[in-house]
RNA sequence: GCGCCCGUAGCUCAGCGGGAUAGAGCAUCGGACUUCGGAUCCGAGGGUCGGGGGUUCGAAUCCCUCCGGGCGCGCCA
């Protein structure tokens, strides 16, 4: 609708421009259309005028009159008014919103896709988290967060890839210091007296792994070294578990990826080598030092980054832009969303660098960072160390709250905002959590339907959806009608939390409806069954809304 | 020191393609139909939008600066 009243505007300032009456930059101008503050004043408006009043050097008002004079007639606009300093507002007429009704109760479940992304290829890679134990609340934020954008994007026509990237690779110091903490705890095992490496792995899964290992393999690999070598070796011997591990986390989650991608995988064909020689060959990557350095500060970066170490080993970068070529290249996904958590923050400028000297358009790199996450506990900050052991596992606080809590209140907040989760909240409180208050509303839909049902009423029509004009009957419907546009408008600005937001507002529409206008009205059967059809729409919205969200939309609570 | 993010009601946060009287939830206080689910609804109080400058007809929103908080600045990932 918006959109519909933009063109309006946009064809008639190109009108006053034909005759002169506006200046020949006129037509250029962006056209935004928006809701008004108070419902008073119309159903939308724009401040196109005050924007134009200076080029056209004349009073905004006066613009205003110039461009209404030239406003193509359409049959929803009932008034088109001005409004000091010079605000055009729209009054429409009932048909768009119960129009809305109509088209959601058609299109049901897919009400409110598009295809706007036109089926471009958009891979969105988010959680890779190392595979040295469970998904923590600290890197559990991208996991809803990705699953949801990617929902979004799927939503808006774009052929969409979850990917999950498996940093395995030989060169992660991460992984060894993990590995000899495992061998460490295996040996302990078998009785063997053995300290954790510097800086080693606490957690009480690291015992339970070497345990376990002990239990299968005996003494099997009780003389293998405590070196690199060694714990590259026990790595190897738990990795698939530890996969497995991670997806199951995923999957308590309720996210699903298409792709498990191995950095090992990188080495294992060459690729990580061939990437280095190609930057050599391209002239964005030379020796110094006895290592090889990304000419990076030619492309935006603040200083060269080393690609290959002294010792010959490859760094993060170089299997990243290894890993981005294949993206690319390979794939040929035409946009690649990278997930990152707030630590990563540094990294940034150099993978862009190195995808950039790859010969990679810069537009089509996108490496979105979530602020972190604070875990408190009854207002207390809880510190937490993978290492030290003392983490919070994601998988016990979905245990706690559910999985639809956590996704929920994972998504409340925008990105860019810091994230509190307050466990004594989320536990306790589980029943105050907002997420219960959209379920509700999802849930008393689908209440009123089986006891009209129950009542032999005749089902939802919409025949006489001009029966709705009560202001909590618009009010809702205005919900219906902008959830297309806010589908869009959050995939753009890939902001899931504009969905959390939108369906706690539209929730509460739904529930004031409820409370002034009785549905079931037995002296009434049409209007009863026009504002069946509104029930039944709402609950549609909500669940879809839900769907999009990863959270169920139950019938019942 | 440099880079990124944040600073809006007591608390947690929306709003930030500049626009009309700045919003919500929680918390506090006070209310609601003998009826479709009270996990609901209504009302009230509560604000120098961190401070200061600037741009503009107009700034919570854009620019500069200062203050406060978080994160990052490795031949770690």
């Amino acid at each position: 609708m918006k959109e519909r009243l933009r063109r309006l505007l946009v064809e008639a300032i190109a009108a006053a421009v034909k005759e002169g009456q506006l200046p020949g930059d006129a037509a250029g101008v962006e056209v935004y259309v928006e809701r008004p503050p108070r419902s008073e004043m119309g159903d939308f408006s724009a401040s196109v005028a005050m924007g134009l009043a200076k080029v056209a050097r004349r009073p905004p008002i006066q613009v205003a009159e110039i461009i209404l004079s030239h406003l193509p007639s359409d049959p929803v606009v009932e008034a088109a008014e001005i409004a000091p300093p010079g605000y055009i507002n729209f009054r429409l007429g009932p048909r768009w919103l119960t129009d809305a009704v109509a088209e959601c109760l058609t299109r049901g479940s897919d009400y409110g896709r598009s295809d706007w992304g036109a089926g471009r290829r958009v891979q969105v890679e988010f959680v890779s988290a190392n595979p040295v134990g469970p998904i923590h609340i600290g890197n559990a934020r991208g996991g809803p967060y990705g699953d949801v954008l990617a929902s979004l994007l799927e939503a808006t026509g774009h052929h969409v890839t979850r990917e999950y990237y498996i940093n395995d690779g030989p060169e992660n110091t991460q992984i060894v210091v993990f590995g000899g903490s495992v061998q460490a705890r295996y040996l302990q095992a078998l009785g063997v007296e053995a300290a954790l490496p510097e800086g080693g792995y606490q957690g009480e899964y690291v015992t339970e792994l070497g345990q376990a290992l002990a239990a299968e393999h005996g003494d099997r690999y009780r003389n293998v070294p405590q070196d690199e070598a060694g714990a590259l070796l026990f790595f190897g011997l738990v990795r698939d578990r530890m996969i497995q591990v991670l997806q199951e986390d995923c999957d308590a989650l309720g996210i699903s990826f298409d792709v498990w991608f191995s950095e090992q995988g990188l080495y294992d064909s060459g690729a990580v080598e061939a990437v280095v020689k190609k930057l050599m060959d391209l002239g964005a990557a030379y020796e110094r030092d006895g290592a090889v350095w990304l000419r990076s500060s030619a492309y935006g970066d603040d200083e060269d980054r080393v690609l290959v170490r002294q010792s010959g080993g490859p760094t993060y970068l170089a299997s990243d832009a290894a890993y981005g070529l294949n993206k690319f290249l390979e794939r040929g996904f035409d946009h690649v969303i990278y997930v990152w958590g707030p630590d990563h923050g540094g990294y940034v400028a150099r993978l862009k660098a190195a995808l950039a000297a790859l010969g990679v358009e810069p537009e089509r790199v996108e490496i979105i960072i979530y602020q972190i996450v604070r875990i408190l506990r009854g207002g207390e900050p809880v510190r937490m160390s993978k290492r030290a052991g003392n983490a919070i596992w994601l998988r016990d606080i979905i245990e706690e709250a559910g999985r639809d809590a956590v996704r929920f209140f994972f998504l409340l907040r925008s990105v860019d905002a810091h994230l509190d989760f307050d466990l004594e909240l989320a536990t306790r409180q589980s029943e105050e959590n907002p997420v219960y208050y959209v379920q509700y509303a999802h849930a008393r839909t689908y209440g009123i339907q089986k006891e009209a049902a129950a009542r032999g009423f005749p089902g939802p029509s919409t025949e006489r959806l001009e029966l709705l004009s009560h202001p909590a009957e618009r009010d809702l419907m205005r919900y219906i009608a902008d959830y297309p546009g806010l589908v869009s408008d959050a995939a753009r600005q890939r902001a899931p939390h504009r969905l959390t937001h939108f369906a706690l507002e539209m929730a509460r529409a739904f529930h004031q409806f409820y409370d002034r206008c009785r549905v079931l009205d037995p002296a009434n059967e049409e209007l009863s069954a026009a504002r069946l059809a509104l029930v039944v729409a709402t609950g549609q919205v909500l669940r879809n809304l839900l769907g999009l969200l990863g959270v169920s939309a139950p019938e019942r609570m």
